[in-house]
DNA sequence: GCCGTTTTCGGCCCGACTGTTTTCAGTCG
């Protein structure tokens, strides 16, 4: 069966070839939107199709609901088959080389036959970039550059990676003379996943006084953009840099404007226009008045909506629900009162049950669960039913020491390939609460992989489905099921679908958490420590979910403990 | 190609910077 994941795909697959072959920019941009509101959809997509309700999701007209319903039907879309055949499939990867965008690539493919980032490479040492009218040497030079580039990093890095770094960045720039405010802007302010560059914001008093200062720090490898208003550059170690400087005046809209994410502005300023307003960077004007605002709460104010929280700033209807006032009230980080699913050194964690405590304590924790692996977990020193009781014992005594915290016994079982569990039911209802993972055979078939998930969230013993698509970072997609199936069978049977905070997993994604909660899924925010410092990935999990429009009572471990052993029981 | 309490046709966000041009196209976010 299609499944939203393959349908977006395509849709943004013609889009971009529509966009190479010089077709209209705004049909290329419907392509673009109809691939994204196929996702926000999900799977219940095909159910639309065949009650003939497709034209009612905005943004999918007639042309898009037959290319869909192709699709659906037999897997094929004509008009993407015949655009394959028109363009070699290099085409597309030179397209992520920094400068190149559709126009240069379709030039360089006709003039010099350049179909892939290899002949590209070769090109340009030979010399034969520049023959192209409208291409020079630094174009040419740019162009090997990026192709480096793409090789050494495939382009993203996970947040966890970057975050450090740039909060350093913004150190350096804040304690510059003439800076008022600094602020990290961009995908990594929206808290995405993974993100490719470094934004920072500053209020200068004397911008391009400012400019020439920052592009002389320290640690920049090299400028690769210098005006009166940005600087561009790469740090050591390659991660790359926007910085862009405004008068303290403007600076709540320069923030704004960073923060983006793209499709949010767009829609914002579309939004702006139909007041009769324009909105930028520089401010809010009718005609050649600014509409001051000191905050970005005062620009959201002024057009007529609440503040939009920056996880929410990813273009996802988050405009409209601000214009109506519904807004989701998101969880905070502080509304966590317990961690679920914490490893000790007893399987593949690095401390031991003690050390893991005193840390959940030490972070105002008033319950922490210990779920190490299962024997299937060989990898992982899992636990077989002999050695998880007397674990049991230890835990018994070590919550003696920890009078003010409530540790949870636990395991985080196995999912063997039928659904079934890697341990016993009499051990399983021994414990406060388990766990349920998959951790091998990814490759199963969509059908099996469904089936497999149900049956578990459905187990009377089990409470919680760890990191429920299996995904890895910048490594490892997520398995094919069904997932709004196994959402409904995790809401049905009173088990929680886990939101793994590892940076490396991040799993359930944003669009996996509002299609849970649609289906009435509880979500727990799990560290999945494998030591003391894993719990602090708590905070970005907690991002996630605003990421998911989750609020508090969504979030099973913001309860108290009772109301939670109480949920899963029924 | 989509969309509509301004519109069923005529719009579709806005500006910075680069590299190549003598006034601007292309790319990027």
């Amino acid at each position: 069966m299609a499944t939203a994941r393959q349908i977006a795909e395509a849709l943004r697959e013609i889009g971009v070839l529509l966009e190479l072959k010089g077709e209209n920019p705004f049909k290329v941009r419907a392509y673009e939107n109809g691939a994204r509101a196929v996702e926000q959809v999900g799977d219940a997509i095909v159910d639309r199709y065949r009650d003939g309700a497709l034209g009612e999701v905005k943004g999918i007209g007639q042309a898009l609901q037959e290319k869909i319903g192709a699709f659906i039907e037999s897997g094929h879309i004509p008009l993407l088959d015949q655009l394959r055949a028109e363009h070699p499939p290099g085409l597309l990867e030179l397209l992520a080389i920094p400068g190149l965008g559709p126009k240069r690539v379709r030039e360089i493919h006709d003039m010099l036959g350049v179909a892939s980032i290899s002949e590209l490479e070769y090109a340009c040492k030979e010399n034969r970039l520049r023959l192209i009218k409208g291409f020079g040497e630094k174009l040419q030079a740019k162009v090997l550059d990026g192709i480096r580039f793409i090789r050494a990093s495939a382009g993203r890095k996970l947040i966890s990676d970057v975050w450090p770094r740039a909060v350093e960045l913004r150190e350096q720039v804040a304690g510059l003379p003439g800076v008022e405010r600094c602020d990290i802007a961009g995908s990594l302010r929206r808290r995405r996943e993974t993100v490719k560059d470094i934004d920072l914001t500053v209020a200068s008093s004397h911008p391009e006084q400012t400019v020439g200062l920052i592009a002389r720090l320290k640690g920049i490898e090299e400028l690769t953009g210098h005006g009166p208003t940005k600087v561009s550059f790469r740090l050591k170690g390659g991660l790359a840099a926007d910085v862009r400087i405004v008068e303290p005046g403007q600076y709540a809209f320069l923030l704004q404007h960073m923060t983006g994410g793209m499709e949010h502005n767009a829609a914002l300023r579309g939004h702006a226009k139909s007041l009769g307003l324009r909105l930028s960077e520089y401010g809010l004007f009718r005609g050649e008045e600014l509409i001051p605002a000191g905050s970005e709460a005062e620009i959201y104010a002024a057009l007529g909506m609440d503040f939009i929280p920056p996880e929410m700033r990813e273009g996802r209807g988050e405009i409209e629900a601000a214009l109506e006032h519904r807004l989701p009230r998101l969880i905070e980080d502080g509304d966590l009162r317990g961690a679920f699913h914490n490893h000790t050194n007893w399987s593949d964690g690095a401390n031991s049950i003690e050390e893991m405590a005193a840390a959940a304590e030490a972070k105002g924790l008033r319950y922490f669960h210990i779920s190490d692996h299962s024997r299937a977990a060989v990898y992982a020193n899992g636990l077989d039913v002999e050695r998880l009781s007397a674990q049991l014992d230890e835990i018994h005594e070590v919550q003696k020491r920890h009078p003010k915290l409530r540790i949870l016994t636990g395991i985080e079982v196995d999912i063997l390939k039928d659904g079934g569990l890697d341990l016993p039911g009499d051990i399983l209802s021994r414990l406060d609460v388990v766990i349920a993972s998959v951790h091998s055979r990814f490759g199963q078939s969509r059908e099996e992989m469904t089936e497999r998930l149900v049956r578990a969230a459905s187990h009377p013993h089990v409470d919680i489905l760890g990191h429920p698509t299996g995904r890895l970072l910048l490594g490892r997609e997520p398995y094919d099921f069904d997932f709004d199936a196994v959402a409904r069978a995790a809401a049905a049977n009173h088990t929680a679908l886990e939101l793994n905070a590892n940076p490396h997993r991040l799993d359930l994604e944003p669009d996996l958490l509002r299609r849970a909660k649609q289906a009435g899924a509880r979500i727990a925010i799990n560290a999945d420590a494998h030591s003391r410092e894993g719990l602090d990935d708590l905070p970005l999990g907690v991002a996630t979910a605003r990421r998911g429009w989750l609020e508090k009572t969504d979030i099973v471990n913001t309860w108290p403990i009772e109301e939670v052993l109480a949920y899963f029981q029924r």
